[in-house]
Formats: C-alpha cells, structure tokens, sequence
RNA sequence: GGUCGCAUAGCUCAGCUGGUUAGAGCGCCUGCCUCACAUGCAGGAGGUCCCUGGUUCGAGUCCAGGUGCGACCA
C-alpha cells in the first residue's frame, strides 16, 4: 500500500489511540516481571478543560511512560480527576442561577445529586481530551477524589489526625470569600498589587484632653476597633499607655496599649487595633486580652455592631466613614499608598479577615520529617533549585485551615451531641451519642486539597494493603508545575510520610509554565490562550508534543511559538516521507521481515557498505545520548537529538549515500536495503516516546517479523551498544560529507548551475586513506554532482583552479571557464583570513608561560596540535592563493 | 521589604560539571519542481553572549556589584 506523499496525523492518530486501549497496553500488572516504575497524575479538576500547562505536564509524563514501559519496566501511570470543590460548586450555583434559583432553594442532598449528574455527564471532558494528546495512562486504574475508595481514604486520615490531635477545631481568624462564603486556606489567597489609600484618622483621648492620630488602608474597620497600640519606647506616646481614647462614630472608649509590633516609622507610629478584621491585630488582641469585634457578617456586609453604619456594604460603608470623618474633621489627610490585596483565588473577589470557628491541622509535626526527607535525597528535585521554595515554605508554615462553608466535597466527619454537646469523630457515622443525645453532623466539607494530598496512595487503594500499593509505592517521580509546590506537593510529601511511612515520590520533576509568545500568562479575559486542541487539529499531536519537549528545559516560562509547532510538523511529514522512501525500497524486493538491529550478527555487519557501518554508528550514539537525556529529565536535548539523526543524519546524509548503493545492485544494495528497513525500525522506537502516533503508524507498515511485538509500544527501546560504533568510518564519512560541502559551497559562490557536472582532481595527504577515497568515489560523485574525480601525485598542483582543504585531502576545481578567477581570489582569501585569525588566538595561549605550566597536559596538546593542523592549512591555501594570483598574472 | 529566577543572532530559545573564533528552529539572502519529501533540497549572511569589576593559564559558563525584566513570599 503505496502512502500518502504529505502526513496527515488525524486519519492516524484516533485509530491507533483506540487500538492501543482496546489492546489493554497500558494496563499495569503488579505481577508482571521488571522494574517498578509508577507516576501518578497531578489530577486535573473536573472543570476543566486542558490547556497548555495540562499539554506539557501530560506530554512529559507520557514520554517518561512510555520510555520507561519501552526499556522493560513495570510502568504504572495514574489518571484521575479532582472533584474541585470551590470551582465545581459555582458552576452548578451559576446554572442554579441562570434558571432563578440559588441552592438553599434547591437543598443540600439535591444539589449534591444534580452536581454528580453533572459530573457524570461534563467532568469527563478533560480526560477525553487527555486521550488526545496520547498519554498511556491506565485507564482501568482511573480515580477521582469524590470516589468511595479515595473517601474511605480522607475519612481514615481525618480520623487518625484527630485522634493524634493533629486536628482541631478552634474559633480563629481566617480568609474568608464573601463571594464564595466559605473559609481559605492562607494559600488560596493570591496577593495582589493594588493602589490603595492611607487615611489618617484622628481619636480624641477620652479625657478630652488631646488627640492621637492613628493611619490606615481599612477605615471601615475601626468601628472593630478595640484598642490603639504604639510602640512602648516611642517617646511621643510614652504618656498616653494606659489612657484611652473614644471611637468617633461609635463613641466606645479603648485603651491605648504599648507592644513593640508596632512600626515607629510607619504613618503616625500609633495604630488602631481591629482583632477582628486583620492578621497582626489579632495576634495582638491576644497578647492583651482585647475584645473581638466583628463588624461583617459572611457577605462582607456590615453587622449591628457597625451601629450607624449597619447593613451597609463594606465599600459603601467606607465610603461613607470617610465622607462623615472628613466633615467632622477626624479625617486628617488621605495619600495613596501601594499594598498587596488578598483575593479569591477562585472568584478574585477581596477576601476578608473573617473570625469563625474552623477545623484546622496542626502542620508543624507533619512538616519536619517532610523536611527532612528532602534534606537527606529520599526525595530530590529537579531541578534542585526547587529545593529552596519548598524549604522556605514548609520552614514558615502556619496550621492549615481545612474547613469549607460548601456542600460539593468530602464531609467532615464529624457529629456535634445536641444533648451534651460532645464532639464525635469516627469511622462510622454514629446514630446517636453515648449519652443518648441527637447528633448532628458537622455541614462542612473539606479542603479539595486535603484529598489531592493522600492522591498517591489513596489511588492505590489505601487504606487496604493492596498490591498496587505494595508494588508501586512509592511513585517513581512526580512531575509537576512550580504553581503547586505548596498546594499539593508538600502536603503530599507531609501526608505519604506521616501514613506510609516512605515518602510518596523519590523525585519531582518541576517544569516551567507555559506563557503566550510575549511572556503573558494565559487567561481567558487577556484573549491569549492558545488551545492545545486547536493546535493539535492544525499540526497534529506528534507535531504539539515534539514541541513541547523541545520547549521543556527553558526555566521557569515556556513562552509558546506557533512556527515552532509548525517546524515538527515538518519534521513529522520528513519522518514520513524517509519512511516512504524506506518503504518503496524494500517493497521492490520480496517482503523478508525487517530484522531489528538487536538482531545483527557480526558478519552481517561486517558485510556492510561504509555509509550503512557509518549510520548504524551515529543510530548508536543517538540511541545513547537520549537514554541519557532522558534520564536527566533533560527532554529537550533528548528531543534535539532525535530530530538531528533523523533530519540531517539519516535524511540528509544516509538516504542519499543509500541511493548510491540501491543504483549499483547486487549484493551491496540488498544489504544496505536491509539497513535502511533496520535503521528505520530503530528510529521508530527511538521515536516512539516523543511521536507516539506516527511512529507506530510507520512501524505497523514494515513487513512483520513473526514472534515480535504486536505493538511499538511494547518494542523494547533501544539501548547503546558499542559494537556498532565504529571510530574509523565516523572519520572517514565525516572527510567525505564535508568535501562534499566544500564543493557545493563552490559551486554555489561561484555560481555555477547544479546541472553542470563538475570535474575534481584530489590531492591526498598523509593523514587520508586514497584508497578510502577511491573506493567512497561514486558517492563523492553522486553527491557533489561531479563528472569525473581524478587523484594529483605528490606535490602536484592545480593552477587556475577553486580549492578547499579537508582534514588531509586538498580539493581542486578547475576554473576553466567555469569560475571567476577574481571571485575565488576573495574567497580563498577570506578563508586564510578565518584560519590565520583563529591561529593567533591558538598561538597567543600557547606563547603564555603560564599556560604550558598550568593547564592540563591533554589541554596543552590538544592545542599544540591544532596550531599545528592550523599553521599547515593556512600554508596550502596560501599556496594556492599564490598560484591563482600567478595565473592572473598571466 | 525578603527570597528566587531570567538577560546569548531580527524572533523564540539551547549551551550539563569553565578548555576549538558560540549553536538550533523560525525569519532573511542566493540558487534549485535533483526519480522520499517545495511541510522540500543546496549554499550563505547574521552575535561587544546586559554592564562593571574579580577569580583563573583560560569565563557565555564561576564570584561580587549594578541595570532591566519576571515570579513567589510578607
């Protein structure tokens, strides 16, 4: 069956993505025989749809997958999706909206319902497009975190944690969403940039007898206040410690309390306390015992305590406050000030400082042996770098607020007695307390991050001792984003070490974001977004993944190309169209079966063409170099590496020496089609990882051999082996391609058409075979478009004629009538100006004293060498050079 | 304010542990429909490796400072 002339990836890659599930060969055995190698994925919310950062995350992973299986290992790959509590619930409340009603219309046990069918009918729609990219993930073992299994997890780690009292639950001050209504985590707030104001308020001292004036972005929160506190060595306010002052619109009294929190420089020196409605103020009000007094309710709206200002919105409300203080003359003066606003991370509303009761985990036990497994290597990053930001973070931890005001995510179990008021956490929902009274179960859900922690033991079946867990725990590595070192990789770390006892990955793999052409993010309300499935439509998947690889090693932002995707496109149809040219040659003979290169005997080998030694040779090197690459984790010169042996040295340089040796027939030709159809098979595997599509595409076309694999994704990946390394024909084709260069680039500077065949007359020096020469020679004259090929004797030389000089050999085209003598006078000048330049350079280092004392004898002669090689080329060009210049002369 | 990262060809970026006068892709210029491929072939031009100083026989690479940009944390 004659292919296409141009690749199309979508008449391929849905039959083959099909193929591969309905052959189960991503499915793991725990039985099967191999190395343990286990991954699993950073789960996706069911919200979702897959973007770049999803693309690249998935592509690395699979490459890893797929590599790994190839090379013999038990390979586990995970798949699953997040339930997203926060993101899943307003999408139902916007549809709950949209028809003109709200949830509390619709109750909890409803809600619950119509947000499973919407699951069970929307939230799949990121795995399908997952499927798309080609990941060979074990789509048997597919988890979500709302899952019986995953919630037997979270409820024995709830459990446990309680019983270790390493939960509790506590009235505190968290971040609070007015929007979304429901707790934070100190996480989920993202610090914004904002210009705000600084208001200068000023409070008449109770006894009338003065003022003080205190600063402040928030105004409407003084009428939370419960107390002024200046620094107790500032001498300005040393006398009024212990007075107090009466709150303008409020009119309660406070006191003025010294704490040496307080910043001298800033504003005033004196602040106004508010425990309720700000971080360092309740920290504070602790210190000294001062009331809290929120001024907000849940909506951010202003409560009764707000007396006068009751019920109005927090903005309204300040708006209001300043307007009042300024015609009353507590307003002293407003300036703009800079600060970091909290927002949602889910909604950006503003989030508030919000005093309720929460559950909380105490996080300092848990995160010293999460240290430390990182300080000794049981889990190393990579890059190492990385190291530092989880340091900092897990070093500066604060208990970790877990409760959420939601109904869409895994309820706290936790039951409250009516009757004693008891608080009951267990295993099994209980009926009713000990004492007989009525429980209720706590209305809060938990934290979707508290799941995702357990995610790479709580997919393996946890909290039974499954075999998976038993196999494949720990995982192998973890890729990920820098994003979501704190959300989810430490917690993992501090939740697999505190319930498996063994760290739940041995490496993390951080890779960069992907931004847009310019270095933006990419959001939706920027317009930027790039789909990965309109780019797959336009270039195919094979094409987007190459890409994505290529792109992997840049730091912390991939900022994406289209040309670039574009580029593997055109190495996909190159792929492509070698593998056609592969294909019509071994056709042309009887279908044998291609035998893999693992299979070449020695004198098989030994039978072969120089140019089928020389390819097998570099197939080697490649086949090593991206080993090696890959497990470094460096995809990119993996990727790189791939592309130039296919491209410029299997293309460019093989199948056109191939043709040579095809043209002359006979036993020459059918060993190099031989090694054209086993090259081509290696570089498919070699392939595989990176181009999963078109690579089993071509390999399910070569002829079958019978007992091999039924699938490339099963073909072993090719490993380095020395015996195909072959020193002196690297050398030699090297000398040959590079004449061949050196006379194209004079034809083409001295522009001659490439349908004139050109004679060369060779001059061989000592450190060149003739006879290698002679015997390469049609390939020299099919590739350099020659006519003829003549060898100079000794000291023989060529008047009026181009040259070039290569390792040993001095190339001479005779001008006669083709070349201009001027134009090769400048060239060859030019030349012997390159080479008498990089001569000084050689010769200035070696002149140095100190250098011949202090650099490394390999070093030293390495460049006595070189200026040696140098000084003789410059020598033979001069020559020649002078020869023109005689024959010019007449 | 603290921490971290980045700065290399017109553009997007490689360059691992310091050792040829720095590479790729795209773009550009020249010539080619050469029997696998014009999504191609051949050839070519193009760089003060941000600045200053230091370490070293030797620095794009290591160190310090500066400038610009970015991220994270407070």
């Amino acid at each position: 069956m004659p292919l296409d002339k141009v690749y199309d990836p979508h008449r391929v890659e849905r039959r083959w993505y099909d193929e591969w599930l309905h052959r189960e060969l991503f499915r793991a055995d725990p039985a099967a025989p191999g190395a343990a190698f286990s991954m699993v994925i950073p789960p996706p919310n069911i919200t979702g749809l897959l973007h770049m950062g999803h693309a690249l995350n998935n592509t690395l992973q699979d490459v890893l997958c797929r590599w790994r299986r190839m090379a013999g290992d038990n390979v586990l790959w995970v798949p699953g999706t997040d339930h997203a509590g926060i993101a899943t619930q307003n999408v139902i409340e916007r549809q709950l909206q949209a028809e003109g009603g709200d949830r509390q219309a619709l109750g909890r046990e409803a809600f619950i319902e119509r947000t499973w069918r919407w699951r069970d009918s929307s939230g799949g729609t990121i795995i399908m497009q997952l499927k798309r990219l080609g990941v060979s993930c074990d789509w048997s073992r597919e988890r979500f975190t709302m899952d019986d299994g995953l919630s037997r997890a979270v409820r024995e780690v709830f459990v446990r944690l309680f019983e270790e009292k390493l939960i509790y639950r506590d009235r505190y001050l968290i971040n609070w969403c007015p929007r979304c209504r429901t707790a934070l985590s100190d996480l989920e707030v993202e610090h914004i940039d904002t210009e705000g104001k600084l208001y200068h308020l000023r409070y008449p001292l109770a006894d009338g007898s003065g003022a003080i004036e205190v600063a402040t972005t928030r105004p409407e929160t003084m009428l939370g206040d419960t107390a002024v506190a200046v620094h107790p060595e500032d001498l300005r306010y040393r006398d009024l410690v212990g007075r107090t002052v009466r709150l303008p619109a409020i009119g309660r009294e406070i006191p003025i309390v010294a704490d040496d929190y307080v910043d001298r420089e800033f504003g005033s020196g004196a602040v106004k306390i508010t425990p309720a409605h700000d971080f360092n103020d309740f920290a504070l009000g602790l210190r000294h015992q001062l009331p809290m007094i929120s001024v907000m309710d849940e909506s951010a709206m202003m409560t009764a305590e707000a007396g006068p200002y009751a019920g109005l919105d927090r903005y309204v409300c300040r708006d209001r406050i300043v307007a009042d203080f300024e015609r009353d003359g507590v307003l002293v003066r407003a300036e703009s000030h800079p600060l970091a606003l909290g927002r949602c991370y889910r909604c950006q509303t503003a989030v508030e400082p919000h005093l309720s009761v929460q559950w909380f985990v105490k996080i300092a036990p848990l995160a010293a042996p999460a240290i430390a497994a990182v300080r000794d290597g049981r889990t190393r990053f990579v890059p190492t770098h990385w190291e530092k930001t989880y340091f900092a973070w897990m070093e500066n931890i604060h208990d970790w607020c877990i409760s959420r005001q939601l109904w869409w995510g895994h309820r706290i179990p936790a039951w409250y007695c009516d009757a004693c008021g008891k608080t009951i956490v267990q295993r099994e929902d209980p009926t009713a307390c000990a004492c007989g009274g009525s429980v209720r179960q706590d209305p809060d859900v938990l934290d979707t991050w508290f799941s995702s922690a357990l995610w790479p033991f709580s997919t393996l079946g946890w909290p039974e001792r499954t075999r998976d867990l038993e196999r494949w725990y720990p995982t192998s590595v973890l890729v990920t984003g820098f994003d979501i070192i704190f959300f989810w990789v430490a917690r993992m770390m501090m939740m697999g070490l505190k319930f498996m006892d063994e760290v739940p990955f041995r490496e993390v793999y951080i890779h960069a974001l992907v931004r847009d052409q310019h270095g933006q993010k990419m959001s939706k309300s920027k317009g930027n977004v790039v789909d990965p499935l309109a780019v797959m439509d336009a270039f195919g998947t094979d094409a987007f993944r190459f890409a994505l690889v290529a792109f992997a090693a840049t730091g912390r932002d991939i900022k994406l190309a289209e040309d670039r995707i574009e580029g593997y496109r055109n190495f996909m149809n190159k792929i492509w169209n070698a593998a056609r040219f592969v294909l019509m040659q071994i056709e042309s003979a009887p279908p044998e079966p291609v035998r893999p290169v693992e299979a070449l005997a020695r004198d098989e080998y030994e039978a072969l063409g120089v140019a089928d030694q020389w390819i097998l040779s570099r197939l080697m090197e490649a086949a090593g170099a991206v080993g090696d690459a890959l497990e470094s984790y460096r995809f990119n010169d993996a990727g790189a590496r791939v592309y130039e042996f296919v491209w410029h040295e299997f293309c460019d340089w093989y199948l056109e020496m191939s043709k040579v040796s095809l043209a002359e027939g006979g036993t020459k030709a059918e060993a190099t089609r031989q090694n054209l159809a086993r090259v081509l098979e290696c570089m498919l595997r070699l392939l595989h990882p990176f181009a999963p599509f078109i690579s089993e595409e071509i390999w399910q076309s070569l002829p079958k051999r019978a007992g091999g694999s039924a699938s490339i994704v099963r073909a072993p990946f090719p490993t380095y082996e020395q015996n195909w390394r072959n020193a002196p024909v690297e050398a030699r084709v090297e000398r040959l391609t590079e004449i061949v260069q050196r006379i194209r680039n004079i034809r083409s500077e001295m522009n001659i058409p490439p349908s004139i065949r050109l004679p060369v007359r060779l001059s061989v020096g000592a450190t060149a075979s003739r006879e290698d020469l002679v015997a390469d020679e049609p390939v020299l004259r099919a590739l350099a478009r020659l006519e003829s090929v003549t060898y100079l004797a000794e000291g023989e030389r060529v008047g009026g004629a181009a040259t070039a000089l290569v390792d040993g050999v001095q190339v001479f085209v005779p001008l006669a009538g083709l070349v201009d003598l001027e134009e090769e006078i400048r060239r060859l000048t030019r030349e012997i100006g390159k080479v008498a330049g990089e001569l000084t350079g050689v010769e200035r280092k070696l002149e140095n004293p100190s250098f011949r004392a202090r650099a490394p004898e390999e070093i030293v002669a390495e460049q006595e060498e070189k200026a040696a090689g140098l000084a003789s080329k410059k020598a033979t060009l001069e020559r020649s050079l002078r020869t023109l210049e005689e024959a010019r002369a007449g």
